[in-house]
DNA sequence: GTGAAAGCGCTAACAA
DNA sequence: TTGTTAGCGCTTTCAC
């Protein structure tokens, strides 16, 4: 490995000189200048980082929690968040841990990470590890949903990205009650105690457009409920089979959506004719499902970008922001008139 | 910060003997490594992996390059390199570079990562590039298609996962002519002169079937040549206009082929008694597709996991491998009998 | 068995 | 304007 001291003694100057020239921290002279940049050139010299981020306490280095990446939603969000860590020399390390693995906590820990965002509102933090975290002075941001904004206690320095659903979610129940429909179900591959902003909104707007109600419209999930395409399908191939009837579902994602779109053709039923889905996410593939999903677009670049700016104005400037993001109700042809 | 100093001041010992507890490296007597345990709780203290990494020369983090992790085909690698990594005290960062940007690799030297991942067969390294990578001392290991790994000179020392496609082919060409296809497209999202394993194998076997081939069987992409379903939608509506005969479509990956079907409907065409449409990956959405998709498996947290594997043995023992993965033609319900 | 001390490659304060 | 030097937190050799 060539070192700067290589460098130094190629150029025939001292090692801080190099470093002044590497970084631009100073002012050198246009010939010493010169031979060092000559010297680094012959020498194919690169700075070793690792004892720049240990020398200077930081390492422009952050990591991104998910709970799967093979689930294109976050595989989107932590494109986003590569691009501008790129941007800002910044790299991003990948955490998909299994269960409750909290190996990663410390890991972020000893290799002294600036930030990590988490992108899962899934995982199950303690205040310990989260105060641990924060006294180790690795910044971070949580994804969340705005229904659950109001639960930062505010005993943590974090910033937060936030998601908006309700808007969207008043759009749909909007546009679905204009269609006639007046009995729609949720499909949330959650347990009944999970809370959910989606669920909540859900809940509100059946009130408010004073819909029809039954304990069987919330469609449950099954441990370890996952919300896969799989799941979806599962799920409501069950809820179809109780002859509960309805002519729209919510499902609380589009994976879970064309899962469910799946089920129902299968038990000879049509999208829309039969029953209306609208999906939530608006993965990449859901404009290419058939039919086209009708579905509530996050902006999922954005939210890994946002995230990563949120990270940096954290680690810079020591600053709390709390980024709250828009959705958008987008119409596609797995919504019609409710069956009579 | 806690330092190893701190917690040898505390349990009044040397930062040498702590060392030895926490790395196990040499005997230490009950008595100390009892009382350094409990000052290693009591101050919370995690060891500074930075300084590790400096002293030791290694850093125990790879990296994975991808060119888009929306793309929940990478997506499922990365998810199984992360795996294995974890499991062996490893992080993975993730590199998903737009156009020619080849800052990633000085970003892998400067950071002594221990090896990388070279994903996606699509990049063009030059020869100085891998060159400047085997000096620094960072392994690699590149996934390639069968069809290549005769172009590896042997001037790198690198391992390679590499998927074999040829026999799932020759089975899908089985199956089709089983079936009465004799005019067999390709969907390739590629330019006319791309070349690829599964082009070959397709070249191969319409021959070895003996059956008609015309230039346009070939269906190439635009620039920038992605193969996302939407190129794959655009694709496939552009050759349906040419009144271009065939029963039958390969496309290049389920992405692709997702889009075409789409295509085929909108062309008031039906998949598959029309045109039946084989895809290649099995991505997670291709069950899910309707009709499910006909398509050829490629395991893919599998060939993230070798890859990881593969990084470990050239890292830890210097050993060169090369990891052929099998592919499995699965037969779903977007094929059918030739249409007459 | 335990500890002192040199060194990993770099930054940054200070001296020259 | 340039160079010297003392760290950053850890590993590891070599005395004790």
């Amino acid at each position: 490995m060539t070192t700067r001291q290589d460098v130094a003694d190629k150029a025939g100057v001292s090692p801080a000189t190099v470093s002044h020239v590497v970084n631009s921290t100073k002012y050198v002279s246009p010939e010493l200048k010169v031979k060092i940049e000559r010297a680094i050139e012959e020498l194919n010299y690169i700075p070793n980082k690792t004892a720049r981020n240990l020398a200077m306490n930081k390492t422009e280095q952050v990591g991104i929690l998910v709970p799967s990446l093979s689930n294109p939603y976050f595989g989107a969000i932590a494109e986003g968040m590569e691009q501008v860590a790129r941007q800002n020399g910044y790299i991003v390390s990948l955490f998909a841990p299994e269960g409750s693995d909290y190996q990663y906590i410390s890991t972020i820990i000893e290799r002294q990470m600036d930030g990590v965002f988490l992108a899962n509102t899934g995982f199950q933090f303690s205040e310990n590890q989260l105060k641990h975290m924060e006294r180790s002075g690795v910044s971070f941001v949580a994804g969340l949903d705005i229904g659950f904004s109001g639960k930062n206690n505010n005993s943590f320095k974090n910033s937060i990205v936030s998601l908006d659903y309700d808007p969207s979610i008043r759009n749909m129940f909007k546009y679905l009650t204009e269609l006639g429909h007046r009995r729609i179900a949720f499909l949330s591959g959650m347990p009944v105690a999970y809370s959910d902003s989606r669920k909540q909104s859900y809940l509100d707007y059946i009130g408010k457009f004073g819909l029809d109600f039954e304990e069987e419209f919330i469609i449950t999930g099954n441990y370890p409920f996952s919300t896969s395409a799989k799941d979806g399908y599962r799920d409501m191939k069950k809820f179809l089979s109780t002859g509960t009837d309805v002519t729209a579902v919510f499902a609380i994602n589009d994976l879970m959506a064309i899962g469910a779109m799946k089920a129902i053709r299968g038990a000879g039923l049509k999208v829309p004719e039969d029953i209306s889905i609208v999906g939530c996410d608006n993965i990449f593939l859901s404009e290419a499902a058939d039919p086209p999903l009708t579905t509530i677009d996050v902006p999922k670049e954005e939210l890994g970008r946002k995230a990563m700016e949120l990270l940096l104005r954290m680690i810079n400037n020591n600053e709390i922001n709390e980024i709250p993001l828009e959705t958008e109700l987008i119409i596609r042809d797995s919504t019609s008139f409710a069956k009579k």
